[in-house]
RNA sequence: GCGUGGUUAGCUCAGUUGGUAGAGCGACCCCUUGACGUGGGGUAGGUCACAGGUUCGAAUCCUGUAUCACGCACCA
C-alpha cells in the first residue's frame, strides 16, 4: 500500500481509534510480563505501577473518569516509553450502597420491592445488574485508550478480593481493633442502614427553632428545631457557671404530661454548654444526638429511645405514635402553642444531615455496630495506633502528596478521627466474617445473646449450629486493601513482591478519606509497608457555571463519549490536559476542545507533509545537517530535556502546552515553511529533509502520551518505510507506545 | 469556629529557584490554486483583587484587608 494513501482523507478518528486499541491489545505490551518476554522492556528494568482508581459498577462512565484515565494513561505511557517495567492494573468496584440504591430504584419502576425478592434472589438481580455495567465500562475505559493490562482485572467482590476481605477482618478481630457496639451511629431512614461520618453530606436549609418549657411548672426554657426528639429528654444541661440555673443545678422534675408523655428530667452542669447560645439551657436526648449521649454518659442518665428505623415515634398516645418525625414535630408545636409554654419561633439556617447516596435526612439512633477502633495500640506495630500508622509516612515523607497543601487537609481529618463504623444493613457486599450460636432457646426466643461468636476466614464447620452476621462491610473496607488486594494479597506471589509498594496513585481530591486514608491504614497495618509513594490528587470537572457535572444536568453536561466521535479521544485528552493543574477544579467547554481537534488536524496534516517530502530519503543512513538544521535540532534537544523534568515533577499541563507551540509554531511554521523553500531552490534539501523526519519521530514520541491514537497512526504509516532498512538489528517495536523516550 | 485554595486579557486558565506578563477560545483585520478552509497569517486587549513591607527589582516572598469557593466541626 502507498504510504500516503490514509492521508488523502483528513484524519478521521471515528475511524482510527478502535483499530489503534486493537492494535495495542493484540500486541500484548499493556502487560509488563510480555513487554519483557517480547525484549522491548529490560527483566530488571525499574519498575512502574498504579491501580486504576476503581469505578463503581453503578452505569456508565463521565467525565470524571474520563479525567481519571487521561491522567494516568499519559503516566503509564510515559513510564512505558522511558522503558520502565510498567503495570497499570484495572479494576471496578461493587460500591456496595451505591449499586444497591440503583436496583432497588430499577425494580421500584418495575412495582418490585427487595423484600419480596428475599436476599438471594434480590443478589440475583444485583449480580446481573453489576454484570452489565462492568461490561459497558469496560467497553468504555477501551475507548478511552486506556493502556491498561486487563490480564490483571480485578473486581472488589470477586473471589479473590472476598478472601483479602475476611482475612484482614479475622486479623483485625484478633488485634482487637475491630469491635461491636452500641452506640449512636448516623441511620438512613431511606436506605436502611448506617452509614459513617464520611458518609453524610450537610445541606444548609432553613429550619425553625422553637423555644419552650416542657411544662407550666418547668421552671427553664429550651430551644430545639427538634421538638419531637424532646419526649425522649432525661436531662437538662446548663453551663454550671450560669448564673442564671445555678439554684436548679441537680434538681430531678417530673413532667406529668408532655404532650401525653411522661418525663422525668434531672438539671445538670455540664461545661460544653454555650451560655450564649439559645437560653443557655440544652435539652438533653441521649438516645438521638451524638453529642447528648456523650454527656448522659458522663453524668449516668438513661437514655430513652423515642424514633425507630422508619424515622417513626415509638412513644406517646394516638396523637403521636408512629407518627412520622416530621409530622410529630408539628403536633408538639400545636400542643405547645393550645398551653401556652411556646416564648419563640425563629427561622435559622441549619446544617442538616443528609446521606450521600440516598439523600435522606440522617436520623441518630442507638445501634449495635462493628466498629474499627483508630486509637488502640498495636503491639507487632511498634505499639501504634491506627491514627499513628496512617499520620507517619505522610508526615516522614515517604509517600508524597501531589499538590502538598493537601498534606494539611490529611492531617486535620486524621486528628479529627472517630472510630469508623464499618458495618451495613444491606445485601450487597462482603457479609460480615461472624457467626453466632444458634441454640434452641435463642431460637425460641428469636434473640441471639451472642455471648461467644465466631470470627474467622471460613465458616465454622459445624455451620448448622451457626448463624452469620446479616450485616455486610462498607465498601470502602475493602477499597483499603485494593493496591494489594489486586496483586494477590494474602497469597504469596511475585506480583505483590514486585509491584508493591505500588508507584503512583491518582485519584480525585475528593477521595482522599475516603480512599488515600484507608488504603495507608490498612497497607500499613496488614503488610507493614506504604500503599504507595506519590499520591496524585486532581480536582473536579465543573460545567462552565461551576457547577459539579454530573448526569443529572442533563445536556449541560459533556458525555464523554459524544465528543470522542465529535472531536476524537485525542482532542479531549489535550482539553483536559491543558490547563488543569493538581488540587484545581477544571471547567471543561466544548469550543477547547473543538481547538484541539483542529491541532490534531495540524498533526495529521504537517506529517503527510513530511512523508511526502522525505519519500527517497534513506533513512537507515541520514545525511547530515547543515548548520541552520543543526541549530534548530539542537533547540528541539533542549525541548525535550526541558518536558521530561517537567514530566518527572508531574507537570503535565505545562508539557502537553509546549509541545503544542512548538509543533505549531515552530515546527510547522518555521522548521516546515523553511524547508519548502530549500527543497524548492534545491539548496541544502537533503539537510531539510532530514530535519523533518528526524523532528517528526520525536515529536510523535513525545506526544504520544498525550495523544496517542493519532500518532501511533502515523507512526503505523512510517513503519514500513523505516523497516526495510538493510540491516534487521535496525528494525523496530511494531508499536510507537513501546518506543523508547528521547532522552538523549 | 478551625483549616485549605482561588482572585492574572471579554471568557477559561497557565506562569517553581523574585528580573520589563502568556496560551486557548472569543473579537477585529488580512490571506485563499500552498501539508492543512475542521485552514493559514496578524492586530487589539492586562497599574497580575486591594493596602503595606522586604528587595536594586515582586504576579511571584512576608503581613494585613476584601471577596469567592471548598473541607472539617458545631448546629440546643
Amino acid at each position: 500500500m502507498e504510504i500516503n494513501d490514509k492521508f488523502l482523507k483528513p484524519y478521521d478518528p471515528k475511524e482510527t481509534e478502535d483499530k489503534i486499541y486493537k492494535l495495542w491489545e493484540d500486541s500484548g505490551f499493556f502487560n509488563p510480563d510480555i513487554c519483557v518476554e517480547k525484549g522491548v522492556t529490560k527483566s530488571d528494568a525499574e519498575i512502574f505501577s498504579m491501580v486504576l482508581p476503581p469505578p463503581n459498577v453503578t452505569g456508565s462512565l463521565h467525565t470524571g473518569h474520563a479525567l481519571v484515565l487521561t491522567i494516568e494513561d499519559i503516566m503509564t505511557r510515559y513510564a512505558r516509553m522511558q522503558g520502565k517495567k510498567t503495570l497499570w492494573l484495572p479494576g471496578t468496584d461493587h460500591a456496595a450502597i451505591a449499586t444497591q440504591s440503583k436496583v432497588e430504584k430499577l425494580l421500584e419502576k418495575e412495582g418490585i420491592k427487595k423484600k419480596d425478592l428475599g436476599r438471594e434472589e434480590f443478589l440475583k438481580r444485583v449480580e446481573k445488574f453489576a454484570q452489565e455495567s462492568h461490561d459497558t465500562i469496560v467497553r468504555q475505559t477501551k475507548k478511552m485508550g486506556a493502556s491498561l493490562d486487563w490480564s490483571r482485572e480485578a473486581y472488589t467482590l470477586d473471589e479473590k478480593r472476598n478472601l483479602a476481605v475476611r482475612t484482614t477482618f479475622k486479623q483485625m478481630y484478633d488485634d482487637g481493633l475491630i469491635y461491636r457496639g452500641n452506640r449512636i451511629v448516623n441511620w438512613d431512614p431511606k436506605g436502611q442502614t448506617v452509614i459513617s461520618d464520611d458518609e453524610i453530606v450537610y445541606e444548609e436549609r432553613k429550619a425553625k427553632m422553637y423555644t419552650f418549657k416542657y411544662s407550666a411548672d418547668f421552671p427553664i426554657y429550651i430551644s430545639t428545631t427538634r421538638p419531637e426528639t424532646k419526649v425522649g429528654d432525661t436531662a437538662v444541661a446548663v453551663h454550671p457557671e450560669d448564673p442564671r440555673y445555678k439554684d436548679y443545678i441537680g434538681k430531678t422534675y417530673v413532667v406529668e404530661d408532655f404532650c401525653g408523655v411522661k418525663l422525668e428530667i434531672k438539671i445538670i452542669a455540664d461545661g460544653t454548654v454555650e451560655r450564649d447560645f439559645g437560653t443557655g439551657a440544652l435539652g438533653v436526648t441521649p438516645a438521638h444526638s451524638q453529642t447528648d449521649a456523650e454527656i448522659a454518659q458522663r453524668h449516668k442518665l438513661p437514655s430513652k429511645q423515642v424514633i425507630n428505623e422508619f424515622a417513626k415515634m415509638t412513644i406517646g398516645d394516638e396523637r403521636i405514635l408512629n407518627k412520622k418525625t416530621t409530622e410529630a414535630r408539628e403536633i408538639i408545636v400545636s400542643w405547645l402553642k393550645e398551653n401556652n409554654l411556646l416564648e419563640k419561633e425563629e427561622e435559622i439556617n441549619q446544617n442538616v444531615s443528609t446521606a450521600e447516596r440516598t439523600g435522606a435526612i440522617i436520623e441518630p439512633l442507638p445501634k449495635l455496630q462493628w466498629f474499627i477502633d483508630v486509637n488502640k495500640k498495636i503491639p507487632n506495630r511498634e505499639n501504634k495506633s491506627l491514627k499513628e500508622l496512617m499520620l507517619e509516612p505522610v508526615r516522614d515523607g515517604k509517600i508524597k502528596i501531589i499538590p502538598n497543601h493537601f498534606e494539611k487537609v490529611y492531617f486535620n481529618w486524621i486528628e479529627n478521627l472517630r472510630d469508623w463504623c464499618i458495618s451495613r444493613q444491606i445485601w450487597y457486599g462482603h457479609r460480615i466474617p461472624v457467626w453466632y450460636p444458634r441454640t434452641k432457646a435463642e431460637l425460641s426466643s428469636g434473640q441471639a445473646e451472642n455471648k461467644k461468636i465466631y470470627c474467622n476466614i471460613n465458616p465454622p464447620e459445624d455451620i448448622e449450629n451457626w448463624e452469620q452476621d446479616t450485616d455486610t462491610l462498607d465498601t470502602w473496607f475493602s477499597s483499603g486493601l485494593w493496591t494489594f488486594s489486586t496483586l494477590g494479597w494474602p497469597t504469596e506471589n511475585t506480583d505483590l513482591k514486585n509491584y508493591h509498594p505500588t508507584t503512583m496513585l491518582e485519584t480525585g481530591h475528593d477521595l482522599i478519606f475516603f480512599w488515600v486514608a484507608r488504603m495507608v491504614l490498612m497497607s500499613q497495618y496488614l503488610l507493614g509497608e506504604i500503599p504507595f509513594e506519590n499520591v496524585y490528587l486532581h480536582g473536579m470537572i465543573r460545567t462552565m457555571d461551576g457547577k459539579k457535572m454530573s448526569k443529572s444536568m442533563g445536556d449541560k453536561a459533556i458525555d464523554p463519549l459524544d465528543i470522542i466521535i465529535k472531536y476524537g479521544n485525542d482532542a479531549l485528552r489535550l482539553a483536559m490536559i491543558i490547563g488543569n493543574t493538581p488540587g484545581n477544579d477544571l471547567k471543561l467547554n466544548e469550543n477547547d476542545i473543538r481547538g484541539y481537534g483542529k491541532f490534531a488536524n495540524k498533526i495529521w496534516n504537517a506529517s503527510r507533509f513530511v512523508l511526502e517530502k522525505i519519500s527517497d530519503l534513506d533513512l537507515n543512513n541520514l545525511p547530515k545537517l547543515d548548520e541552520e538544521d543543526a541549530i534548530s535540532q539542537e533547540e528541539l534537544e533542549n525541548l525535550i530535556k526541558e518536558i521530561t523534568k517537567e514530566m518527572n515533577e508531574f507537570r503535565y499541563s505545562i508539557v502537553a502546552e509546549k509541545l503544542y507551540h512548538y509543533f505549531w509554531n515552530t515546527f510547522a511554521n518555521i522548521i516546515i515553511e523553511r524547508s519548502k523553500k530549500k527543497i524548492l531552490e534545491n539548496n541544502n534539501s537533503d539537510s531539510a529533509k532530514a530535519l523533518l523526519y528526524l523532528q517528526l519521530t520525536i515529536l510523535l514520541k513525545t506526544l504520544h502520551p498525550f495523544t496517542p491514537f493519532i500518532t501511533e497512526e502515523i507512526w503505523q504509516i512510517l513503519l514500513p518505510r523505516r523497516n526495510t532498512g538493510t540491516t534487521t538489528q535496525n528494525s523496530l517495536a511494531p508499536v510507537l507506545m513501546v518506543e523508547k523516550w528521547p532522552n538523549d
